[in-house]
RNA sequence: GCCGGGGUGGUGUAGCCUGGUCAGCACAGGGGACUGUGGAUCCCCUAGCCCGGGUUCAAAUCCCGGCCCCGGCCCCA
C-alpha cells in the first residue's frame, strides 16, 4: 500500500521552495532591519499551555496526543503563546523591550479548505514589555512594511481595538459581548438586511441595531472616522482610547505608512487575548482570500503563564495567505534553478571522470552554479539532457582533448565550441558569464 | 464535526451513465538505432484503476463504509 501525505500538509518541490525562501527572506531583512531579533521555540508545547490562553475548547483545533511518556502534547498552533512561556520562564528581568521575531510553521487540527491547512508558516513579531503607543506604531510600522518589501502595494491594514468593542458592548446592555464581537466579525459575509436580522435575532432593539450600524460605519480614513467614533462613544474610558488611537494615526503617519492605513472598528480579531488595539492586512484579490495577517495588543496574557503582569503587541502574517496573493500579482521573480554549466565526461574512462570532478569543483569553487554528469550518460544523451535543463555552458572531458592538457567548452546557444587550456576553463567561463 | 464535487502509471487524461475487448492516449523517465557532439525521428522498456467489503458467472464501471484531494460551513487563538 502506498503512504500517503497527513491531510491538510503538502511538499513543497524545488521550484514553490524557490519562491517561498524569497519571501521569507524579503520580510526577514525588514524585521531585522526594525531590530527584532529571531527566535524558534520547539515545535511542540504541553497542551496545557494553549489551554491556559484559550480554554478547554481550543483542544479540539489542535494537534494534541499523548507522547509514549504519557504527556499531553500539542503542536503549537501560532508562536504567542510559545514566546510568552520563554518570555516568563527566563526575560522578565531582561532589559526591555524584547523585540523577537519568528518565521516558523504552525498546526492546527482544522478542515483544509482554501488557503487552510493543518500545517502552515507564520512570520510574526512580538514586542514585550511597553504599553506606550509608541510600541503599537513600531509594530504596524512593520507589520506595514512587511509587505511593501514583498512588493505588494495594493493592500490596507486596518485597526480596531477591543477596548472600544467592550465599551460598545456595554453601552448596549449586552452581556454576551463575545457573541456581539462574532457577528460584528461577520459583516462583510453577510448582506445589509441578514446582517440587521441577525442583530435582532441577537437580541438587540431597534435602537441598538442602529448603534452597531453606526459602530461598522466608523471606517475610513482615521481623519474622516476618528471624529464619528468620538460622537458614538460617551464613557471615559473609550473617549481615552480614542485619544490613544488619534496618537496611533499620528505616530504612524510619521513613519510614513498612513497611506495603507485605515480605521476600521467593526475588527474583532478573534476574542481571546487581545486587549486594545487590533489589526489585520487585506489584499484586494479575485482569489477569495480575506485577511492575510493581523495582530494586537494583549496585555493580559504574560500574566496568565505566571509572569509579572507585562504587556506585549505582535503580528503573524501568514504566509500561505500571501504568496498566492504574490504570485496571482506576478510579484515574484522567476528563480531560475539550472546550473551556469555542466561538465560531461566523454567516456568511462576513471582518468577522464576524476578530471571532471576537478574542473567542476575548480568551478564551484570560484562561486560558479555548476553540474557534472552523473549517471553516465552517452556523449548525445547529455547534451540532449543539458540543452533541456537551458544550461548556458558545457564543458566536455575528452582523451581527445585531454591528451594535450585541453577540454572543450561548448556555448549551448550558438553552439560554438573553443578548446582551451584545462587550467584556463575556469577564467573563461567566469568571463563568459560575466561573474 | 457537517455539506457538495472528485480520486485511473510520475504528470495530464480516455473508459464509468449502459458491468464482459490484453485499461487506451499524450507527456515525462530509462535503454537502443547512433562508443566525441543536443532539443528531431523510429523502436523497446518501466509504470496505473485510493483502501476494504458487497452485488454478480464477471467490477475501473453498480452499492456500502473508510481514507485522501478540491471547495463551502463551523471555527480561525
Amino acid at each position: 500500500m502506498k503512504v500517503e501525505r497527513v491531510k491538510g500538509t503538502r511538499d513543497f518541490l524545488p521550484e514553490e521552495m524557490a519562491k517561498r525562501r524569497w519571501v521569507f527572506e524579503r520580510i526577514r531583512e525588514v524585521f531585522e532591519r526594525y531590530n527584532f531579533h529571531e527566535v524558534l521555540t520547539p515545535t511542540f508545547e504541553y497542551t496545557e499551555l494553549f489551554k491556559l490562553r484559550s480554554g478547554e475548547e481550543v483542544v479540539k483545533q489542535l494537534y494534541a496526543f499523548l507522547d509514549k511518556g504519557g504527556r499531553d502534547i500539542s503542536l503549537r498552533p501560532d508562536m504567542t503563546s510559545s514566546v510568552a512561556r520563554l518570555y516568563v520562564s527566563a526575560f522578565q528581568t531582561a532589559p526591555k523591550p524584547i523585540k523577537w521575531y519568528y518565521i516558523a510553521n504552525m498546526f492546527r487540527y482544522e478542515e483544509p479548505q482554501s488557503g487552510r491547512y493543518r500545517e502552515f508558516w507564520q512570520a510574526g513579531v512580538e514586542l514585550i514589555g511597553s504599553d506606550k503607543v509608541e510600541a503599537d506604531a513600531e509594530v504596524i510600522a512593520l507589520f506595514t512594511e512587511s509587505y511593501l518589501a514583498t512588493g505588494l502595494e495594493d493592500f490596507t491594514v486596518n485597526i480596531g481595538d477591543r477596548v472600544l468593542l467592550d465599551e460598545f458592548a456595554k453601552m448596549l446592555g449586552v452581556k454576551d459581548d463575545i457573541g456581539l464581537m462574532r457577528l460584528i466579525d461577520k459583516k462583510d459575509k453577510l448582506t445589509q438586511e441578514e446582517f440587521v436580522k441577525a442583530l435582532k435575532d441577537f437580541g438587540l432593539s431597534d435602537e441598538g441595531v442602529e448603534k452597531v450600524l453606526s459602530l461598522i460605519e466608523i471606517k475610513g480614513e482615521s481623519n474622516e472616522v476618528l471624529p464619528k467614533a468620538e460622537e458614538l462613544f460617551t464613557s471615559e474610558k473609550a473617549k481615552a482610547e480614542i485619544r490613544r488611537l488619534y496618537e496611533l494615526v499620528d505616530l504612524l503617519d510619521a513613519y510614513g505608512v498612513s497611506k495603507w492605513i485605515r480605521i476600521d472598528l467593526g475588527i474583532a480579531r478573534g476574542f481571546d487575548y487581545y486587549t486594545s488595539v487590533v489589526f489585520e492586512a487585506i489584499a484586494p484579490n479575485d482569489l477569495g482570500i480575506g485577511s492575510i495577517g493581523g495582530g494586537g495588543r494583549y496585555d493580559n496574557l504574560i500574566e496568565v503563564f505566571g509572569g509579572k503582569p507585562t504587556p506585549a503587541t505582535g503580528f503573524a502574517i501568514g504566509i500561505e495567505r500571501l504568496i498566492p496573493i504574490l504570485e496571482w500579482k506576478g510579484l515574484i521573480p522567476e528563480i531560475r534553478l539550472r546550473p551556469d554549466v555542466y561538465v560531461i565526461p566523454i567516456g568511462k574512462d576513471v582518468e577522464l571522470r576524476k578530471t571532471a570532478i576537478e574542473v567542476v569543483s575548480a568551478l564551484r569553487r570560484a562561486g560558479v552554479k555548476a553540474d557534472v554528469e552523473l549517471t553516465g550518460r552517452k556523449l548525445r544523451k547529455a547534451l540532449d539532457h543539458a540543452g533541456r535543463l537551458n544550461v548556458p555552458y558545457v564543458v566536455l572531458i575528452g582523451k581527445r582533448d585531454l591528451e594535450n592538457g585541453n577540454v572543450t567548452i561548448r556555448d549551448m546557444e550558438t553552439g560554438e565550441q573553443r578548446v582551451v587550456k584545462k587550467e584556463d576553463v575556469v577564467k573563461e567561463l567566469l568571463e563568459a558569464l560575466g561573474l
